[in-house]
RNA sequence: GGUCCCAUAGCUCAGCUGGAUAGAGCAACAGAUUUCUAAUCUGUCGGUCUCAGGUUCGAAUCCUGAUGGGAUCACCA
């Protein structure tokens, strides 16, 4: 099942078993190891199905044979039982105790070796027309993470924010600006200014409805009236003056994109999140055409009568693309193929991640492939981390509708909620008021992260705004207090952590502690390879919720010895980091109290 | 209609390179604090793993088909 890290042994000791009892040659790929289950002793277990055929003896027989011999040759393993098909190993205490003090409590692989690759991963990148809602949380939040997650798995990280800062969306809201806006400043309304230019998009698309509602009115069709309209002819005509390069309108341009630059940075400041490297598409829309050409020659795409620039994509099982228009403009796929170039010349990594919705699922499937049609050496290192999209009971967020959750709204009601359970429990008598405001962030922040996180990232994510996020049981504060008991306890026990006094066996809560403790580097290949900080979510999860049974199972200050005490005290320190680091990898602060 | 994704307890989710009686949390109910933080812990209740076939000693997991939900199939981005 999932990660047995440090269990070489057991299946290198079957393998001789094998060949000793029954003569037979079996690769370690064919022994399955897996954790026994918490009903029944021991904690590992071999399946014995699969050596049936070479034994010649019953799945039982078959257990009993190789546990026998395990039991004899084996020093670590110090009994056995078998049920049915499967041989379930004790491992001595001595064992764990090794592991533990030879690798876990130094800290092996909480960060890995570098592995020499470099990888990119793009998130975020939004639109600068309007503020930030729960879906570019998710979205920010899952590429954070991932690029945390990449980076303790030994990679390189490069995070990238490709900025979508042109086009006629942007052009809507400057156009309401400048016809309705009454000289509106950040400065002199007091508003962010992501939401004082997404407050012009809303203007514009409310006289532009009304607009076409007039021309549908005086006999135009829908199709018409929505190219008619007035206001969407300015808009069109204000891109061109863009492209042109107007002065007046790139100015403009330039102070509304300031000012959401602005709410942008405040919003992902609270976040936590942050980027190395910046795109914007207003420098880069008109890459892709050099590619456009070397397909051309290289026959990978063809030219139509009108002029047009496709591929043929039909053997594939996809359609016809296009690639270029007729009068030789950019559609959005021209700009990727050009910014992947880009990226690739700037940067030569070996891998580079797309955080991006699933609803574009069909975009990057076509995007990679053609550039791994044009023989783009680097084309198979591209991945699209696709993730579902965030609903509400009512069904999907609609800005139109008015039921966006907008991200800053949410991240000030999470610290609201934060603070009012805290008072609740009455945790904070001893906090000034700054430690106050510091930990009701870094609680509410928890409570959202985790939230949206612990989720498989391809899974849409359900959220209730009517009903608060949790902050008990499978949540991020369950974790937060968790850490901040554990360092509480850590203080009152004056540690010295080179204290090392022989003990010679443990209990089942510490034995189990030991082992997932351990399994922490695994953990963090398997979010890795799966883009998922999901595992780390629940690993993390599964790592308090062990701690805490052992805390009401034994004492740790009040142990029985000296030697027990230290040992304790050994064994919270080291749960403590493991659940830092692996908080640290999904964005998520822990309080050294609460 | 073509293609892709999803479907597990009342709700939200784990589990998916095939392995034991399918696990957590929430909700409901019953308990635990003279002892290191009760945002905790223990227990009870709760399941035809959407359905039907197939492969296998063994299927929630793999294959095929169906049903339901979502996305996509723009000279928008």
């Amino acid at each position: 099942m999932i990660n047995f890290v440090p269990m070489d042994f057991i299946i290198d000791a079957t393998l001789k078993a094998l060949k000793h009892l029954y003569n037979a040659d079996i690769t370690a790929e064919d022994i399955s190891l897996q954790q026994t289950r918490k009903e029944f002793e021991g904690q590992v277990t071999i399946v014995t199905f699969p050596f049936t055929k070479v034994s010649r003896k019953s799945p039982e027989q078959t257990g009993a044979d190789i546990g026998e011999y395990l039991k004899n040759e084996v020093a670590e393993i110090a009994d056995f039982n078998v049920i049915k098909g499967f041989l379930n190993l004790s491992i001595a205490d001595v064992y764990w105790l090794k592991q533990f003090y030879n690798h876990i409590l130094p800290g092996d692989g909480i960060v890995a070796e570098p592995n020499g690759k470099k990888v990119m991963v793009e998130y975020s990148s939004p639109n600068t027309n309007k503020p930030l809602h729960l879906g570019h949380v998710r979205n920010n939040l899952l590429g954070y993470s991932v690029a945390n997650i990449l980076a303790a798995a030994g990679y390189e990280v490069i995070k990238a924010n490709l900025v979508n800062d042109r086009g006629i969306h942007i052009c809507k809201s400057m156009l309401a600006w400048q016809k309705w806006g009454d000289g509106e400043t950040p400065e002199n309304t007091g508003m962010k200014g992501d939401h004082l230019v997404g407050k012009y998009y809303v203007v514009f698309d409310k006289e532009y409805k009304k607009q076409i509602d007039d021309l549908k009115a005086a006999g135009q069709t829908e199709d018409e009236a929505k190219k008619n309209a007035p206001l969407i002819k300015q808009a069109q005509q204000m891109l061109q003056q863009w492209e042109a390069g107007d002065q007046e309108v790139i100015d403009l341009w330039s102070t509304m994109n300031g000012w959401v630059y602005a709410g942008f940075e405040k919003t992902y400041k609270a976040l936590g999140v942050d980027f190395d490297k910046f795109y914007y598409e207003s420098n880069t829309y008109l890459l892709g055409k050099d590619i456009v050409d070397e397909g051309l020659e290289k026959g990978v795409f063809f030219k139509k009568e009108d002029g047009s620039v496709w591929i043929d994509l039909t053997e594939d099982g996809l359609d016809q693309k296009l690639v270029l228009r007729a009068d030789g403009t950019s559609v959005y796929i021209t700009q990727d193929l050009g910014t992947a170039q880009l990226k690739y010349n700037d940067f030569n990594m070996d891998e580079s991640i797309y955080v991006v919705g699933n609803e574009q699922d069909y975009h990057f499937k076509v995007l990679f492939l053609i550039l791994d049609k044009l023989g783009k050496s680097w084309a198979r290192g591209l991945y699209h981390l696709s993730y579902g999209m965030v609903d509400l009971p009512s069904g999907k967020m609609k800005s139109r509708e008015g039921t966006v959750v907008d991200a800053d709204d949410l991240i000030r009601e999470m610290k609201e909620t934060a603070k009012e359970h805290t008072e609740a429990l009455g945790k904070v008598d001893g906090f000034d008021e700054e430690e106050k405001t510091t930990l009701y962030q870094t609680i509410g922040m928890g409570a959202l992260k985790y939230f949206l996180l612990k989720v498989d990232p391809k899974k849409r994510l359900l959220f209730d705004p009517n009903e608060s996020v949790d902050f008990q049981g499978h949540t991020g504060p369950f974790i937060q207090y968790s850490h901040a008991r554990i360092r509480s306890v850590i203080s009152r026990g004056a540690l010295q952590l080179e204290d090392v006094m022989p003990l010679t066996e443990v209990s089942a809560e510490e034995r189990d502690l030991i082992m997932v403790l351990g399994q922490y580097p695994e953990a963090i290949q398997v979010a890795a390879q799966g883009h998922n900080p999901a595992a780390i979510a629940n690993y993390v999860y599964e790592v308090a919720k062990l701690y805490n049974k052992f805390y009401h199972e034994h004492q740790v200050i009040n142990a029985e010895t000296e030697a027990l005490k230290r040992f304790r005290l050994q064994l919270s320190t080291a749960t403590a980091n493991v659940i830092k680091a692996g908080m640290g990898l999904l964005g998520i602060d822990v309080p050294e109290r609460m």
